[in-house]
DNA sequence: CGGAATCCTATCGGATACTG
DNA sequence: CAGTATCCGATAGGATTCCG
């Protein structure tokens, strides 16, 4: 079995149907006391994907369908050649996209999610979502909570 | 109306239903063309908020619950002290967690999450689920799609 | 115990210039 | 068009030491 980033083991078996029990959902599988980011577990794996400035841009743009070098510099105008071969070289390594040379002159790049790469679609709705939560919530502490 | 990190316009208002239309989930509003990371933007203050490393690791852990800043350290053995203040800091900055000083001596500290820091648990839920679903479909490029 | 201060290194992100 | 090469300042992350 596959060491996750875990950190310490269910406070004790919590009664199902318990409010408070133990999180399955957050941490489905408890053993091990590994504590360190490992990225091969999963909780790392997916901020791995998303890491780093622009990336959840270029994600975004991609996730409409594929495009070519030059289409994502105009959708994203600031972003630099550099910082955009960057993310798309570390996408394309971690299986999220392929890149396609179409024949011709002058060259073409295409651009695609793999499965993979539009897999990371609810996560990035998600990262929405949430930032919407948050920009409402934040600042209220819970002072008798 | 707050500007947000959009990069260009709806292709032409698609028809409700289509299968591939805009994006309203994706890209709710795609008005304006800033086109460049907004931490004021909902689509980068989620990321920002589980940005570094360690900090899933740590929300996680005050997931189930208040813990003392020597807690932590023990569930995260490997994080330094500095790192872990850090952390803590910024996470409390932005309204995601409170700190408690116990009276006594020694002196001890409580870290709790506030409302919009327990807002997080969907998104962290999501992460670990993609981080999953990524493991498996990783590599799995698309010849034919 | 619960940090802050300091230092140091590696990586990041951006600007600029150049190439096939 | 689609990048690479190079340089550089800013940050991040970690180790160590010290303090209330």
């Amino acid at each position: 079995m596959a060491h996750r980033t875990e950190t310490h083991g269910p406070p004790g078996a919590a009664p199902p149907g318990e409010p408070r029990a133990w999180d399955a959902e957050l941490v489905p599988d408890a053993r091990g006391r590994t504590g360190r980011p490992n990225p091969h577990c999963p909780v790392e794996f997916a901020p791995a994907a998303v890491a780093g400035r622009w990336t959840t841009l270029v994600l975004r743009e991609l996730m409409h369908g594929p495009h070519s070098f030059g289409a994502l510099r105009g959708r994203l105008p600031e972003i630099s050649a550099k910082v955009l071969a960057d993310r798309l070289r570390t996408l394309e390594e971690r299986g999220l996209l392929v890149r396609d040379w179409l024949p011709g002159f002058p060259v073409r790049t295409r651009y695609r999610l793999t499965p993979a790469g539009r897999a990371l679609r609810p996560l990035l709705v998600e990262l929405y979502r949430t930032g919407r939560a948050l920009r409402c919530a934040a600042g209220t502490a819970a002072p008798g909570d």
